[in-house]
DNA sequence: ATTTGACCGCTGGTCAGACCAATAAAGGCA
DNA sequence: TGCCTTTATTGGTCTGACCAGCGGTCAAAT
């Protein structure tokens, strides 16, 4: 038996979600003041504590400057840590997203590298499960996982050195909407399949330098991609 | 002249401190439910819209769970991002500072070579003086500076990918205390900045793999400094 | 004996109104 | 013109109130 997800009943997270919209779409950029609180909180019709709470969210992240008697301010955030403000920039622009993709490609040479080095037979059986899976789940289902990612985070699970996947998920989740958009074409998912058992095949034989060599091209196509987009 | 901190006016800030020593020192473990909110306002002596506050922030960092009607939970949070939870793990294991150290180690050798690729004169000036800063401060100042980070946040400036740039600073900020540490000695910083000379003359050499041999045995000692602490 | 359902006390969620403190702009004075 | 005072505005905090979800109690119904 499935379930829904049940609807989130936070007024505050609704809050922060639509000062994220502001932000995203424009009508409010870097340097510019919000509406005062009592204002904002009437028209967005919620009470000043909601408000506040959303805003002490978006102020942890160092989007928002408070200043008693001043205002609220949005702070100039592109010259900012992206993985703590996370999934503000739903799009982000193309320039931005090639440097996350190419940070990528550095990141996981040296995870796969490190994988070979590290891996156990029960790691290499877990990467070997989410590839068949892959291979062998109908379109509708492929469409609506994760898969291709999964994949490259079980490698990273080899590693046996959680800061390294931390690092790879949080670099994967900022491209996450690009993938799902370039990687769902079906004959782009045939060649993934062919790259990805190349790659498992390499971890197993413990040949690093085919391994690398082929992440990495298995990434430059991703760049590619993004570049033609 | 230099100042200390200024005293935080916002006293949301300062529970959310004092939560996250809570947590910090073992006093709550996750799984554990926190005092309910109002004995807890009471007891820190704040109002509830505060207290209030302070956990929307310690929410949105996956760090705490609130359920209405339940009462608030400390999430299981050692298996979690840490780059989102962030400065909560002020004293991190060992096993995990070496993890980071490690991560670190493979994406600035990485860095280093990317660094070559773009890296123009202006950015090469930086790196030098940042090195000559280093080289000529007096003990006291250094002692204060972090000149040691600033010229390895130089090198992957001049990577001209923000996204690397980010990923080290993040990186770099969770081993900071360790550095410290560790890096203030005397006659390590003479080595310090020998080897940091000997970089330098690689990237104006572009010559990569110098450039990451030094840049690899540079951070191996610092990893091997951690293990023995 | 077991199930059902009403009830109650606890918890977090939200609200409205009040006052304080820092800021910035308007106004007054030299 | 330039400095100082005043004042309206803004965020910061507190209080007390009520709502809504959760879990246990306990009696009525089966």
């Amino acid at each position: 038996m499935k379930f829904k997800p049940v609807k989130t009943s936070r007024l505050y997270e609704e809050v922060v979600e639509q000062i994220k919209d502001l932000i995203r779409t424009g009508q409010i950029k870097p340097g510019d003041r919000f509406p005062a609180e009592r204002e904002l909180a009437g028209k967005i019709g919620v009470s000043r504590a909601v408000l506040r709470e959303a805003f002490r969210v978006l102020e942890s992240m160092g989007l928002v400057r408070s200043k008693r008697g001043g205002g609220r301010y949005l702070r100039d955030f592109n010259r900012q840590n992206i993985y703590k403000t996370g999934d503000v920039f739903f799009n982000l622009e193309k320039a931005v997203l090639l440097d996350i993709a190419e940070a990528r490609r550095l990141l996981e040479t040296q995870i796969i590298k490190k994988a070979i080095d590290e891996a156990n037979a029960h790691d290499i059986m877990a990467i070997k499960e989410v590839l068949i899976a892959m291979e062998n789940v109908s379109e509708e289902k492929y469409r609506e996982s994760d898969l291709d990612l999964e994949f490259h985070l079980a490698i990273a699970s080899a590693t046996h050195n959680f800061a390294l996947y931390d690092l790879l998920e949080a670099q994967i989740h900022l491209l996450i909407d690009l993938e799902q958009k370039h990687l769902l074409a079906p004959e782009r998912r045939k060649e993934l399949c062919h790259e990805h058992r190349a790659i498992l095949r390499a971890i197993k034989a413990r040949d690093k330098r085919t391994a690398e060599q082929i992440m990495d091209n298995h990434l430059r196509n991703l760049i590619r991609a993004l570049i033609d987009i």
